[in-house]
DNA sequence: GCACAAAGTGTAAAGGTTTGCAATAGGCAT
DNA sequence: ATGCCTATTGCAAACCTTTACACTTTGTGC
């Protein structure tokens, strides 16, 4: 670890100039000749002298750092959000660091503590724990955070914290879905995975409720607020269990597609076939999606879309506290339709109809 | 943004201490009164003044920062080293930054200038790039890395570049799986996904090899580079449309359960019962695979594990120049036996047999 | 009372840049 | 020649901490 000791000022006395110039030659300064520029970055390429951003972040006062706050980047929704938004900071020069936050974490004072310490050039905050609606000092904290730096959200609205914000419309999204069952002649749909829990998952049921309501359909609300697979496989069982054959319902939407792969499990073991006995739309358009038996109509949240543009804000100064909450960027779930919907004849003429549905 | 620029001159000023004993409160430095404590504190708080960290990673020369460097964070296996390499950091105080660096990419001085900029406290790398057999220059530009922070990589060996290192035993995973199929019967297995392009494949491929020529096992090697689901049931179908029925193999092991993913359901459409008319065994245990249509057998590689050990290893300073390249940290990859390679009898007379194995 | 140690605190330098301002030099019109 | 303008460069302060060193108190053992 010999050379990183190199300061500006030991290449300046070796090219004769001073460290100002050198510094000027670095950050394409315009005003330095031709003649001099060209002799020191002969210097720096011979001692292979790299400028120390810590240095110049001090001197700068901006770290071309982005922070992002997120419960889970195994789950491939944060993990793609992450993804793009690393891209997006990428181009602009800057690179991300992850804070992980517990899906029932909070944000505490001592949580943020950590980010302003770091003198992030702002940060990208998304994930269940700012959507818990018992979450009373999180605007006071945020707030607190936004003192320091901007503040982009993905998700609903923090109520009392106002800031630039990218939303994935769940409530459309799942609405859309209710409409396509419906014009697949479906009158009574279950839903699995209801919760408190979280607001997201909230905007879910009430997209779920509303379209149903708008379309007189009878909507049965199976609740469970853990969403994984094997959760998914009981409680279709007991859903079904629970009700007697006459009321059972002929379709069910489960708040992801992790759940509904249980989901299918389950009604495979009960002898029902997908999606001759039961529709089932799932949520997510995870990348096995289309590779379960039947393939799995979903929403596709864009998750990188998403991702992209919150940091795209981030990066444009849009979330700064200075400029007046902007109104929020709604990104619309597309409807991915395979098999496990219905079948092939009416998707066509669901595609035919509505080109602005998205088939893979 | 306003009490950002609140510094530890002015803490001092207001509580009628200097700058010294502020900042020996804040570090918790021993030689402290408990009066003059308290009473930077009750500043500080009243204030909530927050260091500077960049001031700080400035004047000490370290800047709690460590990079990881890899293709693709939205796969699985890099998100589970991500996320337990991340927690490991911050259990540690320190914080991670994510450099993309695609499958096919080359580490170029241009991108290694990126991280020596910012004086990371060390790096950790993995992914196809450090796989590449063609990557003539890449020891010398790790070395040159090296010069400026400790390295510690997750993989195979880099030819000509002895650093710190964790390693999954593909090989011997693979070995093991090929074990398994030949005590449930089978005499002619196939592998799917075979590619020179990363050495990483080749290390399966030369596992299966080694496995079957033990046992006396016939062979068929199917080369696909790309592993995604689509390819997987193009590979299936392809694979035994290319064969006389009387030459198929019984079983196939595939390169990754995205593709094994595409596998079971090419075989599916070819009216093919798994596992009774093929085994399937694939590689990776990705979360859907215990979901699959039949639950998957594969391999566990542990990206936690390998994610958490070699971010140890960075921190405890074994990737330090200075000191020696430690004998690699070898991980071997769990079985993870389930129902796509044969019956449950079998199963449970191997798990009696070798506890070692995992069951899920 | 004295020598000495230990504890607590302050001073000032150092860490490596960037940048406002001043200085210099050269070009050009007068 | 003179004065002015522009292009180039250097000086030095500022960014905000940490820490080696020095100094002052206070306490202890004799």
């Amino acid at each position: 670890m010999l050379d990183s000791r190199l300061t500006i000022i030991d290449i300046a006395r070796e090219a004769g100039v001073s460290s100002a110039t050198v510094s000027r030659v670095l950050s394409k300064h315009p005003n330095v000749s031709a003649l001099t520029a060209s002799r020191v970055r002969a210097v720096v390429d011979k001692y292979g002298y790299q400028p120390n951003s810590i240095a110049r972040g001090l001197q700068q006062r901006q770290s071309h750092v982005l922070g992002i706050i997120m419960p889970d980047i195994k789950h491939p929704y944060y993990a793609g959000i992450f993804s793009a938004a690393q891209r997006e900071a990428e181009g602009a020069g800057s690179v991300v660091q992850l804070y992980r936050l517990e899906y029932n974490g909070s944000v505490t004072e001592e949580f943020i503590r950590r980010l302003i310490e770091r003198r992030l050039d702002g940060t990208l905050l998304t994930g269940g724990f700012i959507e818990s609606p018992n979450a009373r000092e999180l605007p006071i904290v945020l707030d607190r955070l936004r003192q320091y730096m901007p503040i982009v959200t993905i998700g609903p609205e923090i109520p009392g914290f106002e800031c630039a914000r990218v939303w994935p419309d769940l409530p459309n999204g799942v609405r859309r879905a209710v409409d396509l069952l419906a014009e697949l002649g479906h009158k009574r749909i279950a839903f699995i995975g209801a919760t408190t829990d979280t607001r997201s998952v909230g905007e879910r049921e009430q997209g779920f409720r509303e379209g149903c309501e708008r379309l007189g359909i009878e909507a049965i609300l199976y609740n469970e607020s853990i969403h994984n697979p094997a959760k998914g496989e009981e409680s279709a069982v007991r859903l079904l269990d629970g009700l007697p054959r006459n009321r059972w319902p002929t379709a069910v939407m489960v708040i992801n597609d992790l759940m509904a792969l249980g989901v299918l499990k389950g009604l495979r073991t009960l002898g029902l076939t997908v999606p001759d006995d039961m529709a089932v739309v799932g949520c997510d358009n995870q990348f096995f999606s289309a590779f379960t038996d039947p393939p799995l109509t979903t929403l596709n949240l864009n998750a990188e879309e998403l991702g992209r543009l919150a940091m795209r804000q981030l990066i444009g100064g849009t979330g700064d506290l200075s400029v007046n909450a902007p109104e929020p960027i709604v990104v619309d779930p597309g409807l991915i339709i395979r098999e496990s919907c219905g079948t092939r004849r009416r998707m066509a003429q669901m595609l035919a109809a509505e080109p602005a549905l998205e088939a893979v």
